[in-house]
DNA sequence: AAAAAATATTGAACGCGTTCATTTTTTGAG
DNA sequence: CTCAAAAAATGAACGCGTTCAATATTTTTT
């Protein structure tokens, strides 16, 4: 009979989860309060506190599964055979851009950036962090199997440039969740503007 | 005599501003809490809250200060004359991470860099913005004095180049402020690093 | 100078995330 | 089945940023 206990808690832990995420959704991150996740999973505040350590922790389930799908599809992408920089770093980066909100609002970005900034020693802020380290290996990774295809320069040192190019993708990033104006193919655009001298210099053609 | 009220109040903003610097220098941001910055001030809780809008609003002073110094310091660099790409940039950024724990700490960035991203819509947001593009512009402006001498090939986009090396000098200066552990000349090192393949490609001796 | 209007000060109260001592439930041994 | 120990749930209480109705002070008007 001891799965009792065990099954109680997966179950809890599931309504806790989707209540958070139900009412991030309806009423923005900030005006869910801890108390009416608890109400709508069935729960005490006390007993939400038992299962996550704190409201920003519940943002992490969210980012990790955004963040997880955009690496798998970014795999794909660097895969398949390009001929040229340009719009191969467009594709993977647009994969990026496309997918973000998907699950989260700019709200809830804005939030679990913030947080991974102000409180670098949490968990959250560790996790945050090594999702966009990932994140910026893959774009390494996309210039280095260009560079082995023939396409960018020989002499060019993947890792630096790819890192130069992936703090640029992130640093927009934050631009445009601050600005609720600003749409997805603004965005692009604008990447893809800066973007585009790099990529003509290291391509081999544009010699 | 109708100088009082404002002598008194200039008298105030500038107790209050006092002693909320020397707090945040002395126990960190978050452990000074508005009751003791008013105490200290000698004015209620209250009060400070006629004076300023909220605590974040009183970083941005110490943020500004710190920026319009380190803009200044840019200028007199890029007015000077440079014949190679990579050391002149590594001049410009070194400047701006030499000066930027001048006034403020670690923790006061996150603090104002978490604020700016998590609240768009508020000034110290817009603030802190508005001293982010200007710092974008002087690094765009440096690239255009380096094209203007003939260092830096004529078909290159200079904002483009700007904007993507400002970023990623931004992006990594978030992760200096994440981790206590990296000092300045680390900093340094990795974003020349960073920086070198397209200082080399935009160079006409490169060729 | 007194009264009225304008402006500034105040601190108790509020909201919300978080904690913790107490109570309730579950478990396994005898 | 009983009961003591372990685990989990609870909600009142706390800390701190922020607000606001009441009070005090300064300026203007008469």
């Amino acid at each position: 009979m001891s799965g009792l206990r065990a099954q109680k808690k997966a179950d809890k832990n599931r309504r806790i989860l989707e209540a958070a995420t139900t009412l991030f959704r309806k009423v923005g991150y900030d005006s869910a309060r801890i108390e009416d996740i608890a109400e709508m999973a069935g729960v005490s505040v006390g007993t939400f506190y038992n299962y996550f350590k704190n409201k920003g922790d519940m943002l992490m389930a969210t980012v990790s599964m955004e963040v997880e799908e955009v690496l798998a599809a970014g795999d794909a992408i660097i895969a398949r055979d390009h001929d040229e920089v340009a719009p191969a770093l467009s594709e993977l980066i647009g994969k990026y851009y496309d997918h973000s909100l998907t699950y989260l609002s700019k709200e809830m970005w804005r939030t679990a950036m913030s947080l991974s900034i102000a409180q670098p020693e949490t968990p959250f802020s560790k996790r945050y962090t090594a999702l966009d380290h990932r994140l910026s290996k893959q774009v390494c990774d996309l210039i280095r199997a260009l560079q082995k295809r023939g396409v960018v320069r020989r002499e060019v040192d993947c890792d630096a440039v790819g890192e130069l190019l992936f703090n640029n993708v992130n640093m927009m990033f934050i631009e445009f969740v601050k600005d609720e104006e600003m749409d997805v193919d603004g965005l692009k655009a604008e990447v893809a503007r800066q973007n585009a001298p790099v990529a003509r210099l290291m391509c081999l053609t544009a010699e």
